[in-house]
DNA sequence: CTCAGCTATTCGGTGTTGCTAAGTACAGGT
DNA sequence: ACCTGTACTTAGCAACACCGAATAGCTGAG
């Protein structure tokens, strides 16, 4: 899609991942798979990896690895209370955010 | 506000800044004192500073150097043709997004 | 049986962006 | 003289998404 989305998803690709997690357990390239379909023609595939690697350093995922029939192991990541947690403060962040540019592109016009 | 937000303003916080000079032109000191008064509280000055530099180099905004009463002379940047087209391309890139994640958060819950 | 192709993850290096912190510059009040 | 408020600049830092290549396992075509 181009630049502007590369650095709009910036901070907000983490959230986005998140809240595809809520939903229900996932793994890497099943989640690229799944964004490349909502739209997201475009996303790299490390990025999603490194990501999971982030979130799960900081609690908000627990992992299980579970075999897979046509590959090497799949890294099965599932949101916990902690990650929960921190995605209703990513969607009230958002919200701010999204709120302000509204009113900017209303007033701005 | 934190980190989250910060993170969500890199790619935002241009087309935001684009937005209010859409209105009508404006000086950095004042862009900045505006954000603070719209809520976001801990914007740094020079960041507002870097990112009017670089939409300049860009040729997205006109430049005038106007003397102030108060201070040194005031650099009021104007949005031109091309930043006109480019805040446009902005809102296309932020409705993308915005509907992704309001989607998300729908089926997400 | 080997090789291409799909699945699945990892890693090193790059560019953009916002932040921090300090500095420069000018006016007016005490 | 000194401080406050206005106004802009600069250098160095951290986080994030990207790219490209490598690794690893499995399956089906030749």
């Amino acid at each position: 899609m181009g630049k502007l989305v590369t650095e709009m998803l910036k901070g907000t690709l983490e959230g986005i991942v998140l809240a595809i997690l809520s939903g229900r357990p996932a793994y890497g390239y099943e989640i690229t798979a799944q964004l490349r379909d909502q739209g997201f023609s475009d996303i790299a595939e490390g990025t999603i990896y490194a990501l999971l690697v982030r979130i799960e350093q900081r609690g908000l995922v627990d992992v299980e690895k579970v075999p897979s029939e046509k590959g090497p192991p799949r890294k099965v990541y599932s949101l916990n209370d902690q990650g929960r947690e921190y995605l209703e403060e990513f969607w009230r962040t958002w919200s701010f955010l999204a709120d302000r540019l509204e009113q900017l592109r209303k007033g701005g016009k």
